[in-house]
DNA sequence: ATGAAAGCGCTAACAG
DNA sequence: CTGTTAGCGCTTTCAT
């Protein structure tokens, strides 16, 4: 059916290894005249050399696997962009693997990923266990976690600066005046929660700010949790006037609650959130997002991956932390209030 | 390194063909008693079949290539998700290629597809060029496209149904009591685009409503290009008090053309748009959207593809027009205008 | 019910 | 500079 390389061979009157000289470059030199008669019948034909065979020949591929929690928020594929951005640059390919957030999954993807003897893996953990990426160690296949640390281990990763992002976002509020300044972690405390809220003990402390832990609300990750964070702050003796949600699907639920305790957002309480979950192209003008460098994360981990792949020295260190880049109001955003009405 | 079929076959005292049958079930009996000692076998040493080496010999995959314009945005990944859904159900792994929307490099991952074997692809095309799809075909690889029907040929295709989105859009708006309804389309007249203005046209035509060419704007698929359309509309000597716009994002552009115009929405105007391009999770609360059901789309074109492959029959029609979801308001969504203020 | 052996398409060491 | 050959790890016909 499809050609070979002794259709190729036979075509141009030359042995097959020297046809695996000529697609190759090498390791042995070809007469240009030759070379240009095996070109000729690659084309002819269309001959593709099949990287299975290669592959297996080589003991050697050029793929990688990408496990997901999802895709359906602009988290992940903003992140599987940058990825496939840079392998495709270096000529890999990326298997696609959405774990849906399931260890079974992880596991089953991981067999999968080592059956196709995969170059290295990137992974996004799902769930707060580490067993998929200790089995891939056991297979002897690289990988980088990317979005978290595994706790008591270094390990290839590449995490945003949520310590950074908290801190700017903590800043940013400050600056606009307010001082009672609520913040919305999670309830299962990961190293993002827990860098974004050092983030903002040190922007209240580098202002003088005293810390009330009344203003600090434990809560899930959802919009409801986020809703009803907000209004138990609302609820408070002494509200806060800003509020700083663990990320943007919490700060939209803040909103809610806002407007349904009859405030007005961002006049009278202003909400700041991580815009790792809800939110893509397009921002809801009266929140202000702390943006995550995630087509960056990915290109960042695939050339860690691929320099762990080729044994060269990692770039830099292993743990590459990124900036967040501190976004006050998207340019594609909608005014935030009713504007003077025009009679029908 | 990584443990082979000779190793288990070793361990267990069988020869390595029996290590197949065991492994495969098939295609020759296995007594229980050496089925046993070759599974402690495998299990002991943490065998993985390689597949490169059962493809090569099979000559066959269980890979697909799933070729997409760009995932920056919920439209294609959540088509993604659908198909990587049912690849996993059915034992296909999936390689992910982003094209920007370029032929060359969609022509690329075509080659690079090819060279691995893959059993199929899927393809969302990024131009109106469709050589990456005969490129294909000539190289014998099963092809689903999905979200465009191919002119002039009858090819495997998953479409959503753009008539009806486009009809019960029209018909939300004219319930709402509108009259005079403008339309933004696209200017290179895609079939989306065409099936939508067609279902617009039926839907006033069976409200016996008059159709005012003033009222249809052509204009790209930006949100500026939205801007623009609506900005234009209202400028009209006798303006719509409704529109509705080919994608989310000349939806969202044409919020702010009205909101520059001193209008509110919905109250003033009223906007309608289709979800495929800017919106994910979160909703604008300010506009309709007609909701493409996308994780089913890439799921259908999935099912299609592998029947295609396994040379089944396939489902149905090779055209499968999927409906559309039209929703009045997210649930997700935050009150339009804002709600009375409180006192600081 | 099982073993021996051939061969999938390719690369690379061995020969000239 | 090029041809011959051995095998990568597996499946499957041929034997027994």
């Amino acid at each position: 059916m499809t050609a070979t390389s002794s259709d190729v061979a036979r075509l141009a009157g030359v042995s097959r290894a020297t046809v695996s000289y000529v697609v190759n470059n090498g390791p042995r030199p070809v007469s240009d005249e030759t070379r240009a008669r095996v070109i000729a019948a690659i084309q002819q034909i269309g001959y593709r050399p099949n990287e299975l065979a290669r592959n297996l020949r080589t003991k050697r591929t050029f793929t990688l696997g990408l496990i997901v929690p999802d895709t359906h928020n602009s988290y992940f594929s903003e992140v599987a962009r940058g990825i496939e951005n840079i392998a495709f640059e270096q000529g890999y390919t990326v298997f696609l693997c959405h774990s849906g957030s399931n260890l079974i999954r992880e596991m089953q993807y991981v067999n999968m990923l080592q059956d196709q003897r995969v170059a290295g893996v990137i992974w996004i953990p799902g769930t707060v266990d580490f067993t998929p990426y200790h089995k891939l160690k056991e297979y002897g296949v690289p990988a980088v976690v990317i979005d978290r640390l595994v706790p008591d281990e270094v390990v290839p990763a590449v995490v945003a600066d949520n310590y950074q992002g908290g801190f700017l976002a903590t800043t940013h509020l400050i600056d606009l005046g307010h001082q009672r300044i609520g913040f919305i972690r999670r309830h299962v405390d990961m190293s993002h929660s827990q860098g974004r809220y050092d983030g903002y003990l040190s922007a209240l402390h580098a202002h003088s700010i005293e810390i009330d832990d009344n203003l600090v609300v434990k809560g899930g990750f959802t919009l409801d949790d986020g809703r009803r964070a907000v209004k138990a702050l609302l609820e408070l003796r002494h509200p806060p006037t800003a509020v700083f949600a663990y990320n943007d699907t919490m700060a939209i639920g803040g909103l809610r609650a806002a407007h349904e305790a009859g405030l007005n957002v961002p006049n009278d309480l202003s909400i700041v959130g991580f815009d790792n979950i809800a939110l893509s192209g397009f921002t809801c003008p009266a929140l202000t997002t702390v943006h995550l460098p995630k087509f960056e994360m990915g290109q960042h981990g695939t050339k860690l991956l691929i320099s762990l792949i080729e044994k060269k020295e990692s770039p830099g260190d292993l743990l590459t932390p990124l900036g967040v880049k501190l976004i006050v109001r998207e340019s594609s955003s909608i005014p935030p209030n009713g504007d003077p009405k025009r009679s029908n």
